[in-house]
RNA sequence: GGGUAGGUGGCACAGUGGCGACUGCACCUGACUGUAAAUCAGGUACAUUAGAAACAUCAGAGGUUCGAAUCCUCUUCUGCCCA
């Protein structure tokens, strides 16, 4: 159940009552396609840095170890011993990241698998199959993510499809939840937008939709190429066309800037692989911009990442000290820096809810904004 | 003292007549947005230069050759074996 608690212009404080608990949002989910945050990060840390979500793969897991392996072992939320909600991204994604690894037909779509080269046939029912096995709190449905750079045909025909697949991933969730050994019976279903940047073919897909009932409704094929400012323009003209009354998810995205931008333009769900690829690359999320630990400048800084920040790895440690297990490969080394990114984000999301239960949104986020663009200078970074 | 193998960029190695020198590591920098990503790309070897371009370099010296890291001579240094 979604419930708004209060709004400052589009944005939106709410909460979504699942049957793993309430997620508070706006809410960034914590990316760990493979039932694993990767970096070392335990769920025991998930919890200590305020993960409200996590999020999983059904190709990944469908590959491996395989989602009868894990419905076999109780579900995702035993396997992995996490116990808050997970929401599991449908493979959607992999039709488009694996491009050259598949065919897409009206059935679905032939993948070849990235691990060992076996073809794999992955449609909306076994889409919905895999996640029904993997017992996750919210399902994704499958679509089909075109570039951004699609021609408008492609698209049109793209869509077309993907609400077809729509409807079948609706009539077997229903089906799935229907059955007595399934192990999530409540198990929620978020429908997808698609439309590249071609705002007519982005409103007509939500409207037809928005008609198909779904618990959820999330904006695809966004920060896949496109600019800032169509992304942007893309979320303000799509939004108001999805229902009210459900959760926004804009998946993929992305950077904090991104984030506070669609958070003003009514996204409430995100979800990016940046803080954990970006911590193991070294790249760390600071109130004063981003910095790069790998850079010689910091060989001698006894600074924390950010100074103030209370995470695990502030706590105790330096640049330098962390730079050195960085450098040396030593597994802590990204451990401490996706720890430190992921705290960042969970972090900011809880100061922009903070704000938006108290209406000053807005200049919370001129301020946000301010201090990472101005610092980032300082630290020479941009 | 005798024999033997060898000295190539910060390190380790390749190259044995057309090289202004391969590759790896290290170092520097960049990229990464529902994770084929602890990955990928570029740079860095003497001096000069913002950069480009040009000009160097294969232990040292001399020689052979149109042309030498590569062949010859001497010097020098290192490893190994024998005494």
């Amino acid at each position: 159940m979604y419930r708004i608690l209060k709004r400052e212009g589009r944005a939106k404080r709410a909460e979504f009552t699942t049957v793993h608990g309430v997620i508070q949002t706006p809410v960034f989910m914590n990316v760990g396609t493979v039932a694993a945050i990767k970096g070392a990060v335990s769920t025991e840390d998930l919890e200590q840095i305020g993960t409200q979500v996590e999020l999983s793969n059904t190709y990944h897991l469908h590959v491996r170890p395989g989602d009868r392996v894990i419905r076999e072992l109780g579900g995702l939320h035993k396997f992995m011993s996490w116990n808050k909600p997970i929401l599991t991204d449908s493979g959607g994604f992999q039709v488009f990241s694996l491009a050259g690894l598949r065919r897409i037909k009206e059935e679905g779509v032939y993948f070849h698998s990235h691990i060992d080269g076996r073809k794999i046939f992955m449609g909306p029912e076994e889409s919905m199959r895999i996640q029904s096995n993997l017992a996750s709190t919210i399902a994704m449905a499958f679509d089909e993510c075109p570039a951004s750079t699609a021609e408008r045909k492609y698209v049109e025909d793209s869509v077309a499809r993907t609400t077809r697949w729509l409807a079948r991933c609706k009539r077997e969730m229903e089906r799935l939840n229907s059955l007595d050994d399934t192990i999530n019976k409540k198990q929620l279903l978020f429908a997808i937008n698609q439309g590249a940047v071609f705002d007519d073919i982005r409103i007509e897909h939500a409207k037809q939709i928005a008609e198909l009932g779904c618990d959820g409704y999330a904006l695809g094929g966004l920060a896949v190429g496109e600019s800032h400012e169509q992304m942007y323009h893309v979320i303000e003209e799509t939004v108001p066309w999805l229902p009210a009354d459900k959760p926004t998810y804009l998946m993929g995205v992305g950077t904090p800037a991104n984030i506070l931008e669609a958070v003003e333009r009514g996204v409430d769900f995100f979800d990016c692989v940046y803080p954990t690829r970006n911590g193991r690359h070294g790249h760390l999320y600071t109130n004063r911009g981003k910095i790069n630990l790998f850079n010689a400048k910091y060989e001698l800084d006894e600074r924390p990442i950010d100074e103030g920040c209370p995470c695990p790895a502030c706590r105790r440690y330096s640049r330098a000290y962390i730079r050195h297990l960085l450098k040396a490969k030593e597994m802590l080394g990204m451990r401490l820096c996706v720890l430190h990114n992921l705290y960042f984000y969970n972090t900011m999301m809880t100061e922009i809810r903070d704000a938006l239960d108290e209406g000053r949104f807005a200049e919370y986020k001129r301020n946000k904004l301010h201090g990472m663009q101005k610092a980032g200078a300082e630290n020479g970074n941009a």
